[in-house]
DNA sequence: AATTGGTTCTGAACCGTTACGGTCACTTCA
DNA sequence: TGAAGTGACCGTAACGGTTCAGAACCAATT
């Protein structure tokens, strides 16, 4: 009899405890909470359980119950294997997974493809929390996630006011980095930024499209850079600005090209990431600029790649911001009003920056 | 009404019902089977959700239902953070990522501290499979997986026979590697491994500890080399091999350190890990030791660091391995049995092997 | 007038648990 | 001897959905 219909239906708690004759709650407590039966039966329902194939409480219909998943989804728009690409991605999610491992938490990647506007996915996540890292701020994946009725924190987003938030001051940075390269005799520059939007536009960047960037970082870093030059007397609607969509180093190369193509008399060449940096700096030895010498370069982000290369650039704590972002979501303790955490950051003179080409005379006769 | 009790319980399928006067049915398939309903009565279904703040239908109890959780879940024991700190990790991540974002299914790391036996993540984890990836064959969790009624994939573990598994011929590939030491001259080598089991052993290791090790990988690598060195007239029992049991270069560094103490005249130092073998070398650039000429050194896996060091090792495919073990996963189509995949690697001969110092007088008065 | 077919919506069963508030028998203490 | 306490177990009611077999209705066909 016990053994028939042998794994027609797998066991559940019901059937275990209908076997047993004693109750569902018996069974349940046999598992959760060892205290509320007597050892000898409790030694009963294990075995019984492993006898029937029983694999314990089945953990969705658990979650329903107590409300619980166990788990926070991370939503990245990227295809989601971004995360595994992207040095500064990487070092996100390390501190992410260091704050859920504490907590005993799982992490969820939710796939969010940026190409097809399928939020499904964000609704489809069993999780306790959101974790959101640099989407652009039209994103309809991030206004699902705000949709749902979960605890959220955004990163490197502009400050909603309703949810948590982590980031850095990009737009000081970068005002910082700027004023580095302006007293080193910089005026003439250029600039290869990362994507401003969810478009496509690999190409020139009129001053419209980076006041009405929807990635907040980027529109910062731009914002801190046009605001440094022009306190310069650099008229910034000159400076041409060029936007790569993709974020890898090839981008950046060609990115660089793209400037020096327009203006070969730039002195600077400023990329608002270390990864586009690199890429530039491979463009310029291809053209035989010599570093610092003919071309300054400098980067964002601090990752290891650009130290190895002594790249001028801001380092952010991209590991403290991951982890931030996991302490605030998980720290349950009830709060009224939204918290917002700017991590500190630090400008990193390497040696891709230096004085440019005749920069001294330029300031012996400038006013 | 409509109203009152302003956020007192959030609004749920019922009671979106009831404020409509139409039955979950109708609600459920506004959602799920827009087909199934006139399109005013969605839109006027659509339109009071909204008002009520009624975020769709809940994840959970609907993955309760349907029994599919729209997630695979990832068991790697380690530390979660693990994950984004090893490049082959890394790697193995994002083909794994690949296959998810693939099929649109969410991808879960489930934390499994190695330290505490605490199965209880396992249990909870609300997933419709798992990838295992390389733990020891004698892990707890492993077990819980195993218990578990969903379908599984290990990679870089020995065939279960119950599940499908993905990897490389480890053995093969190390004796190949092996092979070419041998036909180089070398006779007298070191080797350091990473972790045999999940007790820590910074040290030597006895030959019986290399054939009980519960790391899959790890014994085959070795397994291989004492068969090559074996047939070559070594005798393995005297080869120094040495363990650690943290994967970074700082352990390659140590280890070489402790090879190289025990007997200064090895002339080849094998790693069993790209990883290890970069720190190896550092520790043979501060001993005065030029790499290939005094020393050589070989790595395993063909990470990126290790062709920029045109270090000699062997690729092997970890983006398409997670990419393999996804696919696996996710291709439902019935199956009688289990499948094993192995993917093929390459020796790769960079510049840190060559002939041992007197290499040549020694074949000269050899044999 | 009866049949057919199609659309739109409903009722009830079911998914597998856990929370909550008991009951009941058996001490223990004054 | 009665009141209070304790340990072990149980019944019921959710948790929030999906699914499937119809019911009700209407128009078109036979």
């Amino acid at each position: 009899m016990a053994r028939s219909m042998h794994v027609r239906r797998p066991a559940t708690l019901a059937s275990l405890a209908a076997e047993l004759g004693v109750s569902r709650t018996t069974v349940s407590n046999a598992y959760n909470r060892p205290d509320q039966l007597s050892p000898e039966l409790r030694r009963r329902v294990l075995d019984t359980a492993r006898r029937l194939g029983y694999p314990g409480p089945d953990p969705v219909a658990r979650s329903l119950r107590t409300r619980k998943a166990g788990a926070v989804g991370l939503l990245l728009t990227e295809n989601l294997s971004y995360a595994f690409r992207d040095p500064a991605a990487i070092g996100f999610l390390e501190g992410l997974a260091l704050a859920c491992e504490d907590a005993g938490t799982g992490l969820l990647l939710v796939p969010a493809n940026p190409e097809r506007e399928d939020v499904a996915s964000v609704h489809r996540a069993g999780v306790d929390g959101f974790v959101v890292y640099s989407v652009p701020d039209d994103d309809p994946h991030l206004a699902a996630v705000l949709e749902r009725p979960v605890p959220t924190v955004v990163c490197d987003q502009p400050d909603l006011g309703t949810v948590d938030r982590v980031g850095i001051d990009d737009r000081g940075a970068m005002y910082e980095l700027a004023k580095h390269l302006i007293s080193l005799g910089h005026r003439r520059v250029g600039v290869v930024c990362m994507r401003l939007a969810r478009d496509r536009n690999d190409g020139f960047v009129t001053a419209e499209r980076q006041h009405a960037a929807h990635f907040h970082v980027q529109r910062n870093r731009l914002s801190g850079l046009a605001e440094a030059f022009s306190e310069a007397g650099v008229d910034w609607s000159q400076v041409p600005v060029v936007e790569r969509f993709d974020h890898n180093m090839a981008s950046g190369a060609s990115g660089a090209a793209q400037v020096l193509d327009k203006d070969p008399q730039i002195t600077a060449l400023i990329c608002t990431s270390d990864v586009l940096a690199l890429g530039a700096m491979t463009e310029a030895a291809r053209r035989g600029l010599r570093v610092p010498h003919d071309l300054s370069v400098t980067g964002f982000d601090g990752i290891r790649e650009a130290e190895a290369a002594a790249l001028t650039t801001v380092r952010q704590p991209v590991l403290e911001k991951g982890r931030a972002a996991g302490k605030l979501l998980l720290d349950s303790s009830e709060r009224t009003r939204p918290r917002s955490v700017n991590l500190a950051t630090e400008l990193i003179i390497g040696k891709t920056s230096a004085a440019p080409r005749g920069g001294a005379e330029e300031r012996w006769f400038g006013p």
